[in-house]
DNA sequence: AGCACGCCGACT
DNA sequence: GTCGGCGTGCTC
């Protein structure tokens, strides 16, 4: 079982057919596990809280009100109204609570929503991750759920004589002039509090003389939206109807006998009072009909299953094969057509009446993925990421809860999908950091929850990758080699976890790799050419124009790329809340220039002067998407391109947008950052650029090569995809680098048998274990303290390594210092780990600390 | 989060 | 003596 057992009780769950018809009457009361505010703040905040947390507290239930274990309920909780989930019912309120305490449950918000195998799943979420249970469960739900009031502050204008402000605090001053900023003169604390230092207290002022008040305004919900609909309720209408209503009942007859009530208006262009005599006249029905809003994308023309090849065949036969709980790791080269794959795993489950998971990195980044699931599945498609409204959201969540056979689209998150039947899960490009959470808690990855929830519905779990992660390589590849990294701790064993290796090693139609031709950078300046273009580059985007070919050129962006520095005196500029310098950016062809910091979004505009030395010779540098594209324009003007970065794509659906338009020949070149590397299938590209290899090869942690070769090879399996043959660029300082090399000769094996020799060598993942304590405090020598008091409770011994502490490769990032200590241990001797509650304790409460098991970002 | 309670320093 | 700062603990 658990090594940390908590104290929460397993959730008594209603069977299904189950009566509570003879017990109702007694159960009385319900123990609730409430989400206690002051638990969940923001971003990587928090704090104390798993003793008192994991607490339950007793409601009464008022008359008619029927609950259930695992019903979602809204609690009065102290002056707030606060979510809650029922654990357990009870015949008799607990002995030692006196009676006139107990409160009654305010509503039931959502039923019969957990089941045993999902309960068990946050549970083990909990567990792993050192997450209170509550807040995984609000990772979980939808927002809007788990509901909250919330105080406000009400401006009492005809309290408020004129002109007599002067009186007033500072304080007191701002809050009157934002709230009669707004006709309604009303805000609310949270956001009053942010805006206004010493709020609180000039809160108190203004509501003795009068001048506002406060209340409470009730939770909101999301509620499934209805729409009036008309039904047809008789098959003759009667003869004593006018000419016109006979016409009116032909057209609702010829729809089927059903249309909402707007349409219905339009097409007889008559109005509701008309219909409303109908409707007392018994010949049709007006009622409200929920719907559901969903992302619906353009429609896509239907398409056909795809003839395989045999190694296609023989990957879609083994996962068909499998019965039960599996991990198939689908290991295709880019271009290998592992999206069919997937396309025809489904299909079969779909008519079994079971529904399947497809979770991908970004959905924005892939629409071709979702059309392509659309054009052979229709409206079977569901989409799920937190870039969909409150009411999508909510309304995609309810489709899943009917069962009805379906298949989900979403990124991380959509993990917790609550598909009631599933049959298969899919983990597309498992590869990418995306899956991993850093902030804030519960700091899961997708791939582990994955596998946890295949476990437990007892289905497969395919993951696919032309780059797999050494975690899934190790763990489905190299056998008798420990239990690879994720297992182990506080999650139970999994003791026997049957795998498949599935390997498409060549392309569909047999079209060969790109060919990749590495460019020594240092013996192109040696020889003169000082353009960040090679003559290699220079030529292919020469011939790009004159083939009518189109191209991809990558660009790896971060960091001090593209700062801006004075020429005279070299002062750089800098963000004022963090150690970096600040990008620059030009949001339109002319517009404004911004500099901007990428760790706060601090922005500022570009100065004219340097503020050190006056000069105007204030200049950016650097090779940032911008860079290159002016670069472009001016040795190739009539080359046509189009800029696919966080600059460009910043609207919804932009991605889209940009990606039709070069679909359609509307320009010869992309020019992109990691979006690029992200599943794009563009066909009719034949070169693929990599303007500068270097950034990406020294990065500062242990996952460095990994990441530069996954990013590497997915940007060169962009070409030749299509018809005709693709080629490869790159551009590095350093071509003797193996990361280079393997990219080179598309040799993953080889490059991943000496990383993994040197992480075995150095016990980091997937052969050891990680957990990163993350300490951040606006005080610069509290966090260290703190870093330092926590180092140096921390548990010697055997097999665990305590690294650090150190501060954080950048230190202050929006004004906090951030420091920061791993442990690092080896899986199967399993150390003793720290006592986390002990570990808060010695944390200042002006210091947060997140602890981040299994880090991915280790910046 | 919001509020009560309680402990110290500055002022009537 | 009292007001009011904010540190601590509780909310069924």
């Amino acid at each position: 079982m658990y090594i940390n057992d908590v104290n929460l009780p397993p959730l008594v769950v209603a069977q299904s057919g189950e009566s509570y018809d003879t017990r109702i009457n007694k159960n009385q009361w319900v123990e609730v596990l409430v989400d206690c505010p002051g638990i969940a703040k923001e971003g990587t905040t928090e704090q104390k809280e798993e003793e008192q947390e994991e607490k339950l507290y007793t409601y009464r239930l008022p008359a008619g009100l029927e609950v259930k274990p695992g019903d979602i309920l809204s609690v009065p909780f102290g002056r707030q109204q606060v979510g809650g989930i029922a654990i357990r019912l009870l015949a008799q309120p607990p002995a030692n609570l006196a009676p006139e305490k107990i409160r009654d449950v305010e509503d039931v918000i959502h039923s019969k929503f957990f089941r045993e195998s999902y309960w068990q799943l946050l549970e083990r979420v909990s567990h792993y991750y050192y997450t209170p249970f509550i807040q995984v469960i609000r990772t979980a739900l939808p927002p809007g759920l788990l509901g909250r009031s919330q105080s406000r502050l009400r401006l009492k204008r005809e309290n408020i004589p004129n002109g007599a402000n002067e009186f007033l605090s500072f304080p007191a001053r701002e809050i009157i002039k934002i709230l009669q900023s707004q006709a309604d003169g009303d805000y609310s604390f949270k956001f009053l509090r942010r805006q206004i230092k010493g709020f609180d207290r000039a809160k108190k002022q203004l509501i003795q003389r009068g001048w506002v008040e406060t209340y409470i305004e009730l939770p909101r919900y999301s509620r499934p939206q209805t729409k009036p609909i008309v039904t047809l309720t008789v098959s003759v209408p009667p003869i004593d109807l006018s000419k016109r209503q006979r016409e009116i009942l032909q057209v609702l007859r010829r729809h089927g006998g059903e249309l909402w009530l707007n349409d219905f208006l339009q097409i007889c262009n008559t109005t509701t009072a008309t219909l409303k005599k109908l409707e007392e006249q018994g010949c049709i029905v007006i009622q409200q009909r929920e719907i559901l809003r969903s992302e619906n994308g353009p429609t896509v023309a239907a398409d056909q299953p795809k003839s395989l090849n045999a190694a296609q065949f023989q990957a879609l036969s083994t996962i068909k094969e499998v019965k039960g709980y599996a991990t198939l790791l689908l290991h295709g080269v880019t271009g290998s057509g592992k999206t069919e794959i997937y396309l025809q795993a489904i299909a079969p489950l779909l008519a079994q009446g079971k529904s399947a998971l497809v979770l991908v990195p970004e959905i924005g980044l892939t629409p071709q993925l979702t059309d392509r699931f659309r054009a052979r599945f229709g409206n079977k498609i569901n989409v799920y990421h937190s870039a969909l409204s409150g009411g999508e959201r909510y309304d995609t969540w309810r489709q899943m809860l009917t069962g009805e056979p379906q298949i989900v689209i979403g990124t991380r998150s959509a993990v917790f999908a609550p598909l009631p039947n599933l049959g298969l899960i899919i983990l597309d490009e498992e590869h990418d950091n995306s899956f991993k959470q850093d902030s804030p808690i519960p700091t899961y990855h997708a791939r582990t929850v994955a596998q946890w929830r295949a476990e437990l519905e007892n289905c497969p779990l395919v993951l696919g990758s032309a780059t797999p992660s050494l975690e899934s390589w190790v763990r489905v590849r190299v056998r008798g080699s420990g239990q690879g990294g994720q297992e182990g701790v506080n999650s139970p064993p999994t003791p026997h976890t049957p795998s498949h290796y599935l390997s498409l090693p060549e392309r569909i139609h047999s079209r060969p790799l790109p060919t990749v031709e590495i460019v020594d950078m240092r013996q192109e300046l040696q020889q003169g050419n000082r353009s960040i273009f090679s003559r290699s580059l220079q030529d292919a985007l020469q011939q790009l124009k004159q083939q009518n070919q189109q191209g991809i050129l990558f660009i790896h962006r971060r960091g001090h790329s593209t700062f801006v520095s004075c020429r005279n005196c070299g002062y750089v500029l800098e963000c004022p809340h963090c150690d970096v310098s600040l990008a620059y950016h030009q949001t339109e062809a002319e517009g404004p220039q911004i500099l901007r910091c990428h760790y706060c979004n601090y922005a500022r505009s570009h100065p004219r002067n340097c503020p050190e030395c006056s000069s105007p010779y204030l200049k950016f540098f650097g090779s940032g998407t911008q860079r290159v594209a002016q670069e472009l324009t001016k040795q190739f003007p009539d080359l046509r391109f189009i800029r696919f970065d966080s600059d460009t794509t910043r609207t919804k659906g932009a991605h889209r947008t940009l990606l039709t338009q070069f679909a359609n020949g509307e320009a010869d070149l992309l020019i992109g950052t990691q979006m690029l590397t992200k599943g794009l299938d563009l066909p009719q590209v034949t070169l693929v650029g990599v303007v500068a290899a270097d950034g990406l090869l020294y990065l500062s942690d242990y996952r460095a090569s990994e990441r530069a070769f996954q990013t590497l090879a997915q940007v060169a399996g962009r070409a030749g995809r299509g018809e005709e043959p693709g080629r490869v660029i790159v551009q590095t300082y350093t071509p003797e680098h193996p990361v280079i090399e393997a990219v080179q000769k598309h040799d993953y094996e080889s490059f991943t048998t000496t990383e993994l020799e040197q992480r075995q060598a150095l016990n980091y993942p997937p052969y050891g274990r990680l957990i990163l304590l993350r300490l951040s405090s606006v005080d610069p020598m509290e966090v260290q303290n703190a870093a330092q008091v926590i180092a140096a409770a921390l548990p010697q011994q055997e097999g665990l390594d305590i690294l650090g502490p150190a501060p954080a490769n950048i230190l202050r990032v929006a004004n906090r210092y951030r420091w920061q200590i791993l442990l690092k241990f080896a899986p199967d001797a399993l150390p003793e780990l720290p006592d986390w509650e002990k570990v808060r304790e010695l944390c200042p409460k002006s210091v947060s600390l997140t602890i981040d098991i299994d880090p991915i970002n280790m910046m």
